[in-house]
DNA sequence: CGCGGGTGTGGAGCGTTCGTGAAGGCCGCG
DNA sequence: CGCGGCCTTCACGAACGCTCCACACCCGCG
């Protein structure tokens, strides 16, 4: 269960921002001033936070900023007048959501939903290749290989990932054109030679001895298969 | 004029209502049990029900139930008891705001309002995208980039604003220039070069290193991703 | 063990892609 | 009707990376 912290010094707007929180299904702490929000903010360790600007003593602003210093967690403004809000809200603490007063509690409820359904991000797993210890990243065109980033160029991220989707299966270099280029473009088949030492280059630990990208002498080459 | 749909089983207490709402230059429409209710609100088309849930026969309970199948109708909680279990309940069904009896009729005045003033204002449609220290606040069309405020244009804005929603994430020019237009606009795709360039100019410390907007060769462009 | 074809590697060449400044055109505003 | 923004388009130089080559090395087979 999520937890969120509130924070607004008028018991009114906790109360009512607790009630309707609760009920949508997530646990509530809450705090008067900004100095209590840090505090909170460290102990209860809560999931978002929904902070009201015009706080006594330690102001919004600066709880935000404070926040933001050691954590993202994600914030949603209380902002109380809407015409001084213009310049203040957001911009400057980098906030996730706000919401002006008067607000109506349903609408709070439904911004805290969405900016936490934005938070989890875990990327649609079609798109990530995995094979041995590394990861294709598609959509973000990105490899790791197990601690190291890798950084490719289009071709070579293309090749590989013709390579690491069917681990042990050996691929022509034909074939490995096509995956490259679209269909049928004729070119000089070494040409994977050299893109394959380039990606050995940057991926394996040791490039004389390649662990990811074998060698199948007289055919093409295959993705390391570990559990063979 | 806004239409009020006024329901409760105690004709002095519709009459209070009716007296300050129609003062306060409302239109008073009334029901005295659930079933007339719900009739009304189909018949009169109310911008607001202002709902006892004490009724004979039909509950306030059902009622607000039945309305909120088919309408989201503003509704305006009138409990009797004062204790906690109407004020959940009223908020199991999505009232917008609730009053206690004995009540104020001034206050219930200015719930009304308050209640109105928040559905004409189509929520105030908040967006914000925060991705590394740059900030955009999408409704407002305002960027922040650490601690500078950045002016972009429309177009500029919006390309930025793709960009930064998934941030490490490749888009071609042909993606961004749907983002930036509506559907499959054709023109010249490197017009998103001059874009990035002028987004470059105002948003990054140095625009010959670019930090945020990143370019992938061969491919497009991409917003920097800090954690991967 | 020797031979031939296949593969690894560094580097050069060159086409493609990108960055940039500037010019043209559209549109809204005064 | 003129002016100023803004988007697009173009041209040119620079950077990038794909291709290709030359040569060394390796493997497999007779």
């Amino acid at each position: 269960m999520k937890t969120i912290l509130v924070v607004d010094d008028e018991p009114k707007i906790v109360e009512l921002a607790r009630d309707y929180l609760e009920h949508a299904g997530f646990a509530v702490v809450s705090a008067f001033d900004g100095s209590e929000a840090l505090t909170r903010a460290r102990t209860d360790a809560p999931d978002l936070i929904v902070l009201d600007l015009g706080l006594p003593k330690l102001d919004g602003l600066d709880v935000a900023r404070a926040l933001r210093r050691d954590s993202n967690v994600p914030i949603v403004i209380l902002s109380g007048r809407s015409d001084e809000s213009d310049k203040l809200v957001g911009l400057e603490l980098g906030a996730d959501d706000y919401v002006t007063k008067p607000f109506s509690p349903k609408e709070l409820v439904a911004r805290v939903r969405a900016v936490l359904r934005r938070m989890e991000r875990p990327a649609p797993a079609s798109d990530i290749i995995r094979a041995s210890d590394v990861t294709l990243d598609v959509p973000r065109m990105r490899v790791r290989a197990g601690e190291r980033d890798v950084e490719l160029t289009a071709t070579e991220f293309q090749l590989l990932a013709a390579l690491a989707r069917e681990p042990g299966r050996v691929f022509t270099r034909s074939q490995l054109l096509d995956a490259v280029h679209g269909v049928a473009f004729e070119s000089y088949e070494r040409a994977i030679d050299a893109h394959v030492k380039n990606i050995r280059r940057k991926l394996e630990r040791d490039p004389r001895e390649p662990q990811y990208l074998q060698t199948v002498h007289g055919v093409g080459y295959r993705f390391r298969d570990d559990d063979r």
